[in-house]
RNA sequence: GCAUCCGUAGCGUAGUGGAUAACGCAGUGGCUUCCGAAGCCAAAGAUCGGGGGUUCGAAUCCCUUCGGGUGCACCA
C-alpha cells in the first residue's frame, strides 16, 4: 500500500517534515477507512492552525485516483477512503506477487534463534511450551521476511542429572560393561535402557540423592568422571543422549516445531579454557569473593547489576560459562548477525548479564545484535502458575493429550466421521487451540491457559479459524466441481459493503508482517487473522458466492476467496499450524 | 530494602499520544426451504486501580499512591 507515501509527498510539497505524514487505520470506521492526524502535530511547529494545513494537504491527496475520499475535518484530521478500483487493483497485485504484496526485507539478517532448552533424561512439560511455540513462530516469521534464521534447541546434557543417572544406572546394573574400568573393547550400540526407564531413574535418583548424601557425591564424581573423558561414562553419556533425542523429536514433531540444529552444552565445553584465559589476560576477569568474575555494571543503572560470575570459587564452571561458551561457538560456526533467545523472563536479569559480558569481553562484534525476548509464565485458571490436579508438574504430552481428547469429542458430537479421520483432525484442531491460545497473547505477559476455552469451536479460538479456512475450501472445491478449475480471474471493485470490509482488511497483509517481524510478535498476526476470519464469515453470509448468476462477479468473488484462503493459511503457517481439509 | 513488569466490562484479552476505548466468553434477544449455524446479526455491560501533572488532546508520557507478579553472584 502506498498511502503512507502519497501522505509524505503531500506533507512534504506543503513544506512539512515527513515525520509528520503518519497514516494510521482509522479508529472511526464510519468517517474513514485511514486516517492521517499529523496537521495536529505539525501545527505548533510552522504556527499555523492545524486545520489549515489538513485542507492544504487533503487538497492535494483529493487529486490523486487512489484515494475516494481525502478530506479535512474539525480539529485537523484528514480523513481518507480508496477507491474501490484502487483497492481492486492492489488486491489484483496481492495475487500475483509471490508473498501477498509484502515485501521481502532489504537487509536479510543471518539469525540464531535458541528456543528450546529441554534437558536429556528429563520429559518435555509444560514450561517448555512457550519457548516452543513462540520461538517457531518468530523463525517462520522472520524467515517469511527474509532473514536468515538458524533455530537452534540448545540441549541441557552438562551436568549433575548425567551423573546421577550414571550412578543410579551403576547401582543398577553393575555388571554393564561401562562400569568395567579395564574394559578396551567396543561398546554395544543398543542403549541399555528405554525412554521409559530413564523417565522413570532420573526422578528417582534426583530424589534419592536428597535424601543420602554419599550417593550425591558419588553422583558428583560421577559427573566429573564424565566431563573428563572416561570412555564408560562417554558411551552412556551417548546412549543418554541417541535415546532422549529421539524422544523429544517425536514430541517436538507433535507441536510442529523443527529445530536446525540440535546443539548441546557440551559442544561448547572446549571453546571454555581459552575463553576465560583471554578474560583474565585481557583483564577484565578478577578475582571476587573467591569466584572469577566479569563485572558488568554501568553508570545508567537504575539498579544494582551484579558481576558476571565466570568460575565458581572452587574453580568448576557454571551455566554463565556455558552460555558465554556457546556465544563463542555460535560466533565461530556462523557468525550471526544477531542472537535470538526465547527464554522465561524472569531471566532477563541473568541474560543482561550475559550480553554485557560478551560484549565487554568481545566474544561478539560490536554490532552483532543479543536479543532477550522473555516469555510470561503460563497460569492456571487461578492466575497461579499451571499445576496438574495434584499439583505436580504437568507432562507436555499429557496437555497435548487432553486437549486432542475434548477436541475428538466435540468433532464427534457434531460431525459424522470415522474415528480414525477424526483422531487426526482432532491433532490439528487441537494444536491450533493450543498455539492460538498461547500466541494470541502478547509473549512478555503472563496467560491463563484454560482448556475449555481454547477448545471452544466459538469466538476468538484456533478451532474458529480452521473452521473458516475448512469453510473455504469446502466452497472453492464446490465450485471446481461445478465449473471446473479457477482460472485466477481479476477481483473486480468490491460492489457490497461487507466484501468491501473483507477487501480493507486483505489489504493490511504486508503491514500487519512488517509490525509483527519489527516487533517480534506472533500476536499480531493472531489478532490479524482473527479480523479477517470474521470479515470473510460476514462477507459469506451476506452473498451466496455459488448460487451467483452473474458470471464475472461469480468469479471475482471466487479469486477473492481464494486470496482470503491463501492468506489465512501462509498466515496460520507463520503461527505454525496448519489447516485440515475437513473438520 | 532496591529494581522491574503488570492492573482495561463478571471473566479472558487487544489497544502505547488523537475522534464515540476494541474483541471474545458468560448472560439477553433474533437469523437456517439456499455455498459448512463450529456461523451471522442486535441490544446490554468500562469512573482504563486511585490521585496529581505534561499536552490543543492521555488507557498510552511523567510523578505519587494502592494492589499483584517477578528478580536481586557460586542453581539452571
Amino acid at each position: 500500500m502506498c498511502i503512507q507515501k502519497e501522505v509524505k509527498e503531500a506533507f512534504l510539497a506543503e513544506g512539512m517534515e515527513e515525520r509528520f505524514a503518519m497514516v494510521s487505520l482509522s479508529n472511526r470506521p464510519d468517517l474513514c477507512q485511514y486516517q492521517s492526524n499529523g496537521a495536529l502535530a505539525a501545527a505548533k511547529q510552522y504556527k499555523k492552525a492545524p486545520m489549515m494545513i489538513a485542507e492544504a494537504v487533503a487538497a492535494r491527496l483529493a487529486g490523486k485516483s487512489m484515494f475516494s475520499l481525502a478530506e479535512a475535518v474539525k480539529p485537523g484530521f484528514i480523513n481518507l477512503k480508496l477507491s474501490n478500483e484502487y483497492l481492486a487493483g492492489y488486491l489484483n497485485g496481492m495475487m500475483e506477487s509471490g508473498a501477498f504484496g509484502f515485501e521481502k526485507t532489504k537487509t536479510p539478517k543471518k539469525i540464531v534463534i535458541d528456543y528450546g532448552g529441554p534437558n536429556v533424561a528429563k520429559p518435555l512439560h509444560v514450561g517448555h511450551l512457550r519457548p516452543a511455540i513462540i520461538g517457531e513462530s518468530i523463525k517462520r516469521i522472520r524467515r517469511f521476511a527474509g532473514d536468515e534464521v538458524i533455530g537452534d534447541v540448545h540441549l541441557g546434557d552438562w551436568g549433575l542429572p548425567m551423573g546421577l543417572i550414571i550412578t543410579e544406572l551403576k547401582k543398577r546394573q553393575p555388571e554393564l560393561v561401562y562400569f568395567q574400568e579395564d574394559y578396551q573393547g567396543e561398546y554395544p550400540e543398543e542403549a541399555p535402557f528405554t525412554i521409559a526407564e530413564l523417565e522413570e531413574i532420573y526422578p528417582f535418583a534426583s530424589a534419592y540423592s536428597k535424601e543420602h548424601p554419599e550417593y550425591l557425591e558419588e553422583a558428583h564424581q560421577a559427573t566429573y568422571l564424565l566431563q573428563s573423558g572416561n570412555r564408560g561414562y562417554l558411551a552412556l553419556w551417548n546412549h543418554i543422549l541417541d535415546v532422549s533425542v529421539a524422544d523429544l523429536k517425536r514430541n517436538y514433531d507433535n507441536l510442529n516445531v523443527t529445530f536446525d540444529l540440535w546443539k548441546k552444552e557440551s559442544d561448547a565445553q572446549p571453546y571454555i579454557p581459552d575463553m576465560v584465559e583471554a578474560m583474565k589476560r585481557d583483564g577484565y576477569a578478577y578475582i571476587s569473593e573467591g569466584a572469577l568474575v566479569v563485572d558488568v555494571k554501568e553508570e545508567t543503572d537504575t539498579k544494582e547489576i551484579p558481576p558476571c560470575m565466570i568460575l565458581k570459587s572452587d574453580g568448576a564452571t557454571l551455566y554463565n560459562t556455558t552460555d558465554l561458551a556457546t556465544i563463542v561457538e555460535r560466533m565461530k560456526l556462523f557468525s550471526p548477525d544477531e542472537i535470538i533467545y526465547v527464554v522465561d523472563k524472569r531471566q532477563e536479569l541473568y541474560f543482561e548479564q550475559i550480553f554485557r559480558c560478551a560484549r565487554k569481553t568481545g566474544l561478539v562484534k560490536k554490532d552483532t545484535g543479543l536479543t532477550f525476548l522473555g516469555f510470561g509464565t503460563m497460569n492456571g485458571k487461578d492466575g497461579k502458575p499451571f499445576k496438574t490436579r495434584s499439583g505436580g508438574v504437568m507432562r507436555l504430552e499429557s496437555l497435548i493429550a487432553e486437549i486432542n481428547e475434548a477436541v475428538y469429542q466435540k468433532i464427534m458430537e457434531n460431525r459424522s466421521m470415522e474415528e480414525e479421520q477424526a483422531r487426526e483432525v482432532a491433532k490439528k484442531v487441537g494444536l491450533a487451540a493450543l498455539k492460538y491460545g498461547d500466541l494470541s497473547n502478547q509473549a512478555s505477559k503472563d496467560y491463563i491457559f484454560d482448556v475449555d476455552r481454547f477448545t471452544s469451536f466459538e469466538g476468538e479460538t484456533g478451532p474458529y479459524l480452521l473452521y473458516t479456512i475448512v469453510r473455504i475450501k469446502s466452497i472453492l472445491a464446490k465450485y471446481r466441481e461445478q465449473k471446473g478449475e479457477a482460472k485466477g480471474q481479476k477481483i473486480l471493485p468490491a460492489c457490497g459493503q461487507s466484501e468491501l470490509d473483507l477487501s480493507l482488511v486483505l489489504v493490511r497483509f504486508s503491514e500487519m508482517i512488517l509490525a509483527a517481524y519489527r516487533e517480534n510478535a506472533p500476536h499480531k498476526i493472531c489478532q490479524y487473522v482473527y479480523e479477517l476470519s470474521n470479515a470473510f464469515n460476514k462477507f459469506y453470509h451476506e452473498n451466496k458466492i455459488l448460487g451467483e448468476e452473474e458470471e464475472k462477479k461469480q468469479s471475482s468473488w471466487i479469486s477473492l476467496l481464494t486470496l482470503t484462503g491463501d492468506i489465512l493459511n501462509c498466515c496460520i503457517g507463520l503461527l505454525g499450524m496448519e489447516a485440515p481439509d475437513k473438520m
